[in-house]
DNA sequence: ACAAGTATGAACAGAAATGAACTGAATGTC
DNA sequence: GACATTCAGTTCATTTCTGTTCATACTTGT
């Protein structure tokens, strides 16, 4: 039994009984727990099924459910905090632009219950997380679904957003580093961001304090162009200093 | 039972009884009340249900979201036997397009495993349905998230169907009477599904056999226009001898 | 055959879930 | 409007699970 049969069946056995636990598993299986919640680890992360706490369960993807991706989701509260910061920048816009980050995706949550609201995203996520409120209209560029990471990619999608405008976008970046450049890590889609960024009239770079000071491999742009940076209070003060002597508009959320 | 599972039957719960109380939930499933708060606490949060004191209530965003299951569980043995003929249809075609009912969201989970394809659709449980499979692009063609159904709509998504071209298109219909006529019921958006029957060098209607010999709200299309009909065995064979009369191609789907 | 990389399992430390007890808030009753 | 009752939410202890780390066995490519 290798690996790729083992985690094969271990889709079976959770697919038939749309519940089972990690000892269940192991058990059945003839390997150690180890092994059994580094597959259900591997399975989760391409979104083959749930983790639970002790096992693993089907995902109710007969609707369109994103939930768990919330669950791989670090630095929450960081995310969170930045999200509050957000949406109140934005409380009198009428188009906000989100890209498909976590970041992104906890600012959608926090922007739930708004009304009058046009939400312009490639997120799924944060698309499933406002399609049923009432006072929001989720619009879809359009384009292919990136394998990786569920949201939306290539030409169409950047053809399209060339046709929209917002008030105001927010963008998640991998890396901000002292100078004020913005980075992101590949395969992530510049090309997509950058339209965004030149149909929304502010832009707003969000990202928690463990992106700061760093660079990432691809550049896509420079936050004196943008209206500025909203990043939390774990981050390093001096960093913040930097940035600011550079004349950059830096927002620092607080906690709870 | 855990956290996951339990949860999942919260919810099932309050949907089926609109209403439950916190201490009811404690004896059903045979946990402390602690837990319960906790748990539709976190329900709450993702907006799944609406906190009450002593309980909780339905949301409307579990009222959407059961109402589509609900619909996509119906005649589930037709709707599949139907999608496993429609990928026999589509067996060596490279492009697809599916629309947003709940028969062409069987197909879509038919045709996990295939590779090579590229599936254009609205719909966007099939989207996350595909998401993952290493073998299939999945091409949104944007638009807005309807609000009652999960799917995509507008003239965003009417102006990129036009662009796209496919070899096959499947289109659910709401109705299908004895002389070919293909019906839907409004709110369904007649006008994407038009644009895709044009982008289409093939279109089938699939329609399982309640559909069948009815007429519905909004007639959209003929099907002397189009390749044929794809139904189940269930189905009153009179009727069907009436269509191909008309020249129509019709396949009766057997069930496994 | 050898070496590099991968998979596996054991042990352990940290995290999460749960329930009990307790305090504070909301609702209903008189 | 005051009181009683019920409910909610915090805190803490206990249990269970998770994931890191490391050592070993296995697989794969040269």
């Amino acid at each position: 039994m290798n690996q790729e049969s083992r985690r094969a069946l271990i889709r079976k056995l959770v697919a038939s009984r749309g519940e089972c636990s990690v000892e269940q598993l192991a058990v059945e299986l003839g390997v150690s727990g180890m092994t059994v919640r580094r597959d259900l680890q591997a399975l989760c992360e391409d979104g083959r099924l749930i983790r639970t706490h002790g096992g693993a369960t089907l995902g109710e993807r007969a609707t369109f459910e994103f939930a768990f991706l919330d669950r791989v989701n670090k630095n929450q509260e960081a995310k969170t905090a930045i999200a509050r910061a957000a949406v109140r920048l934005a409380s009198d816009a009428r188009s906000v632009m989100l890209d498909g980050s976590t970041t992104t995706l906890a600012v959608a949550r926090q922007l739930r219950g708004r009304s009058g609201l046009t939400v312009i995203t490639t997120s799924l996520p944060a698309a499933a997380q406002l399609q049923h409120e009432p006072g929001i209209d989720v619009l879809l560029p359009g384009g292919y679904i990136r394998s990786a990471s569920p949201d939306l990619t290539g030409s169409l999608a950047e053809t399209n957003l060339e046709l929209l405008r917002a008030e105001i976008a927010f963008l998640g970046a991998d890396a901000v580093d002292d100078r004020g450049n913005v980075f992101t890590n590949p395969p992530d889609n510049s090309a997509v961001l950058l339209k965004m960024a030149a149909s929304a009239q502010r832009v707003y770079v969000v990202a928690d304090h463990t992106k700061l000071g760093k660079p990432a491999l691809r550049r896509f742009g420079q936050l004196t162009q943008w209206a500025g940076l909203i990043t939390d209070e774990a981050c390093d003060p001096d960093f913040v200093d930097q940035l600011q002597q550079l004349g950059i508009g830096v927002i620092v959320a607080p906690f709870e």
